[in-house]
DNA sequence: TCTGGGGTCCTAGGACCC
DNA sequence: TCTGGGGTCCTAGGACCC
C-alpha cells in the first residue's frame, strides 16, 4: 500500500438503528416503550425482531414463532406482524438524515448504513457521533447505535459494540491502540463476513479471535480461504479495501413466499404467483430496469415428513430485455402450467428477474426491432395511479380477482401503516 | 396446525476457441 | 496410431450478509 497523506485518510462509521422494526412500532405507539414486544416475518413464521425486554427473556432471533407463542402470550409480549410499508418509509428517513452528516452514505439494509467521512486527528469523533445519534432520534424516533472506525469492518466490530454499551450506543475504534485491545476480545465468528464455516477454518489453524486473524499473513490466509478473507485481514489492520457503495441497481430481483394455507390447484397457483411477478415487475421499474429473463418456480413444504416432496423452476429468456408486466405475466403463467404436477401440497413459490439492465440502454435484438414506446407508457401509467391512489388501483385481473385467496400470508398481527396515506386500513382483531 | 424473504460476491469447472 | 496448451466466457454452487 502507498502511504497516504494523513489528510487524506477517510474514517467509516456505521449507524445501526436499535432494534429497528420494534422501534418503528413505538414511534407510532408510545404505549409499546419499555413494552415486550416482539414483530414476526410473512406469514407469522418466525420472530424477526425483538425489544431488549424479550431479548431478555431468552427467545432467540429467528426462531419459529409457534415454539415460542405460548411463553410470549404468558409473559404479556406485543406481537406485531411485517408491516414493510411503515420500515421501508421510516428506514427513508433516517437515511434521508444521514445524508446531512454526509453525502457518501451507503445504505446496507433497511436498517443500517455507512457513513465516510474525511478523517482529521483535530475533530473530536466521539462529540460528533453523539450529535448524530441525537439528531437521528429528534428526527425520526429512532434510536440508533454508531460505530467508527478506519475501515468499514472495523467500523462493523465498533458497532457491535456500541450496541452492548448500555449506556451511549456509540463506540470509537478509530485509534490503533484501542483496536489492538478490542480485537481480541473478538471471536472470528463474530467478523463481519467470516461465518460458522469459516470460522472453523481459521480455527483449525489456530486462529480464534480478530486479533490473530489481524496478525496473521495476508497469502497464507488468500492460499488458504481466499481472497475474501485476506481483505478482512487488511480491513482489521485498518487498511481499507472496501469503499462507500452508492447505492446501484439489483441485478436480480426476487419476489417469493410461502402461501398461508397449502395449494393444490393450478388456479391458486397462478394467482399467488402472478401476484408476485406484477410486485417484482413494479420494483423492477422503480430503479428503471429491465429483465433479460424470467425465473418461475414452486416447492412443497421441505420441513413436511409426511407430504411427497416436490420442487422445480424454469429460466425463461426474453429476446429484448422487458419490463413489460402483461408480457412477462404471460410467460410466468406459461412457464408455472410447465412446472405444475398434480397430486402434491405447494407451499411456496415466487418469481426472479434476472439479468436486469438499464432500461436505457438500447441493446437491440439484431433482427428484431421492438417498440418500448408503448409499453413504457403503458406502464408509466399503471405505476403513477398506484402511487397517487394507493397499491392495487389498478391491477391485471391474474392477480388480484380474488383478493381474498386462503393462500394470501397470515398477519394476524399487522399495525396500520401510519405512515403510507393511501395505504389500506389495518385488520381488525 | 405453525419454521422469512430477500440479496451479493467468488470460484471451480465445463464449453469453446485458436 | 499419436492427441498441446492457453485463453475466455458462462454457469452452478458455495459462502456470506441483513
Amino acid at each position: 500500500m502507498s502511504s497516504t497523506k494523513s489528510n487524506d485518510k477517510n474514517i467509516f462509521a456505521l449507524v445501526d438503528c436499535n432494534n429497528f422494526y420494534v422501534s418503528c412500532e413505538r414511534v407510532f405507539n408510545p404505549f409499546l416503550i419499555n413494552q415486550p414486544i416482539v414483530v414476526l416475518s410473512n406469514n407469522d413464521g418466525c420472530i424477526i425482531a425483538r425489544s431488549n425486554e424479550v431479548k431478555a427473556l431468552g427467545i432467540p432471533m429467528g426462531a419459529p414463532f409457534h415454539h415460542y407463542q405460548h411463553t410470549l402470550l404468558q409473559k404479556g409480549v406485543q406481537i406485531y406482524s411485517s408491516n414493510y410499508q411503515l420500515y421501508g418509509d421510516m428506514s427513508e428517513r433516517v437515511m434521508n438524515s444521514l445524508k446531512i452528516f454526509s453525502p457518501d452514505v451507503e445504505v446496507y439494509s433497511i436498517d443500517e448504513a455507512f457513513v465516510k467521512f474525511k478523517y482529521s486527528n483535530r475533530r473530536n469523533y466521539y462529540e460528533y457521533l453523539r450529535t448524530i445519534k441525537n439528531s437521528i432520534f429528534q428526527w425520526t424516533g429512532i434510536p440508533v447505535s454508531v460505530g467508527l472506525g478506519p475501515t468499514k469492518t472495523l467500523a462493523k466490530i465498533a458497532n457491535s459494540l456500541a450496541k452492548k454499551s448500555k449506556i451511549e450506543h456509540i463506540y470509537d475504534l478509530s485509534s490503533p491502540s484501542t483496536q489492538i485491545e478490542t480485537l481480541e476480545n473478538i471471536q472470528v465468528e463474530n467478523i463481519w463476513g467470516i461465518s460458522k464455516r469459516w470460522g472453523a477454518k481459521l480455527r483449525l489453524i489456530g486462529i480464534g479471535n480478530a486479533l490473530q486473524l489481524r496478525n496473521a499473513s495476508p497469502q497464507k490466509i488468500r492460499k488458504y480461504l481466499g481472497v475474501v478473507l485476506e481483505r478482512i485481514v487488511y480491513e482489521l489492520r485498518g487498511v481499507s479495501c472496501l469503499d462507500i457503495d452508492q447505492i446501484q441497481p439489483r441485478k436480480n430481483i426476487m419476489v417469493s413466499r410461502s402461501f398461508g394455507n397449502p395449494i393444490n390447484n393450478l388456479t391458486d397457483l397462478e394467482q399467488a404467483i402472478s401476484l408476485y411477478a406484477v410486485r417484482a415487475c413494479e420494483k423492477m421499474r422503480s430503479q428503471s430496469s429491465r429483465a433479460q429473463t424470467v425465473y418461475t418456480f414452486l416447492r412443497t413444504n421441505s420441513f413436511s415428513k409426511k407430504n411427497k416432496q416436490y420442487s422445480a423452476g424454469i429460466m425463461s429468456g426474453f429476446n429484448n430485455p422487458c419490463s413489460d408486466t402483461g408480457y412477462i405475466l404471460n410467460i410466468v403463467k406459461k412457464n408455472l402450467s410447465q412446472i405444475y404436477k398434480e397430486g402434491y401440497l405447494y407451499h411456496k413459490g415466487g418469481v426472479m428477474l434476472v439479468d436486469l439492465v438499464p432500461d436505457n440502454v438500447h441493446q437491440r435484438n439484431l433482427f428484431e426491432r421492438y417498440d418500448y414506446q408503448r409499453s413504457d407508457s403503458r406502464m408509466s401509467a399503471v405505476d403513477g395511479i398506484n402511487r397517487k391512489f394507493g397499491p392495487g388501483t389498478i391491477f391485471y385481473a391474474a392477480a388480484g380477482l380474488k383478493k381474498d385467496g386462503d393462500w394470501q400470508s397470515r398477519t394476524h398481527h399487522l399495525s396500520p401503516r401510519y405512515t403510507t396515506k393511501w395505504g389500506e386500513l389495518p385488520h381488525a382483531y
